[in-house]
RNA sequence: GUGUACUGAUUCUCCAC
């Protein structure tokens, strides 16, 4: 029963609902621990009608079906019915309760999100960090530092989103000073660091960060990678995807590419992006999405090649926009 | 004592200006 359980998280994982809804249907007997599995693998992938059926169906929901019901609404964007759900539930853990916060925060209510996280029994760090992080979202730069502040014992997570929320606000200078006092630099925080010069245009900084970190990986390289094609630095740009390739020995992701593609276009270099346009699909497997389509057409009507954008356009697998 | 729910970093989009 466990390790039918972790298959079926396995195929969560990896967004598969359908695979691991097979191996849910072969089961030779269930418990509630893997209908509560299958329900966040519905859950999880946006399938909310079937892991509605799932909760429905249930011989018996415990804490953890109830607090997936909220979660799936939320994401929907649905608070009313996250709401009634939180109210429904014969029991709340205080996991129920970051994920009500959450649900109000995240679809705009940070008043309510806040009264609730007042009202709540028992705080772990995630509460607090996860409102942290949505003022931060929000643009509260400044009622995120308070929260911040307020905070009993900063995890990792903590100072990283702290960093992260002076990053992704401009706010480069208490970035750096936050970053300073951390006790325990994670790799996150480092990468928050450089987009933080990124955003402020301070590139070689950024490089320098870069090369300092211990432990490179793809979201080090992709921060660094976007904050030279944002800057216009597209030949940069170009040289460290080879290096992250060939070097780092890093698969890129459709993130990564976006990068790259933004860079030549900065550059003009309309032979260079093709080149990397295709190779996406044909040495990474990777299917440009509708960014990356937008981002060479770009490229293609700039340089006067209207006839190749019009074809690309027409070709490619999504609506035009 | 094992399996299921919640938080942080990179591009684009959206929104605002």
């Amino acid at each position: 029963l466990v390790a039918w359980t972790i298959m079926i998280t396995a195929f969560a994982d990896t967004d598969d609902a359908d695979g691991a809804q097979e191996f849910f249907d072969r089961m030779p007997q269930r418990d509630f621990v893997c209908w509560n599995a299958m329900a966040a693998a519905r859950t999880h992938s946006g399938q909310m009608q079937l892991a509605k059926m799932l909760f429905d169906k249930m011989p018996e929901r415990d804490v953890v079906s109830w607090t997936l019901l909220v979660v799936g609404n939320a994401e929907k964007g649905l608070v009313e019915l996250a709401e009634a759900a939180f109210s429904r539930m014969p029991l709340r853990s205080v996991v129920s309760w970051n994920v009500m916060v959450q649900a109000y925060a995240q679809n705009g209510y940070l008043e309510t999100a806040r009264f609730t996280f007042d009202s709540m029994p028992m705080r772990t760090n995630i509460s607090w960090n996860l409102l942290v992080a949505a003022y931060a979202d929000a643009g509260q730069v400044q009622q995120a530092r308070f929260l911040f502040d307020a905070v009993p014992d900063k995890d990792p997570v903590a100072w990283a989103t702290m960093v992260a929320g002076y990053a992704q606000n401009g706010y480069l200078e208490e970035a750096q000073e936050v970053f300073e006092v951390i006790p325990q630099k994670t790799v996150v925080a480092w990468s928050s660091l450089i987009a933080a010069f990124a955003h402020a245009a301070k590139v070689e900084s950024a490089r320098r960060v870069f090369d300092l970190l211990p432990g490179r990986n793809l979201y080090t390289w992709n921060s660094m990678l976007s904050a030279y094609s944002q800057n216009g630095y597209g030949t940069q740009a170009v040289e460290l995807f080879r290096q992250m390739v060939q070097e780092g020995g890093t698969m890129p992701d459709p993130i990564a590419f976006m990068s790259l593609l933004t860079a030549c276009n900065h550059v003009g270099l309309v032979e260079l992006s093709w080149e990397q346009f295709v190779s996406m699909r044909n040495d990474f497997g990777i299917d440009p999405r509708q960014g990356h389509y937008r981002c060479m057409i770009d490229v293609l009507a700039r340089s006067g090649r209207l006839v190749e954008a019009e074809e690309l356009m027409a070709t490619m697998p999504f609506a035009p926009d």
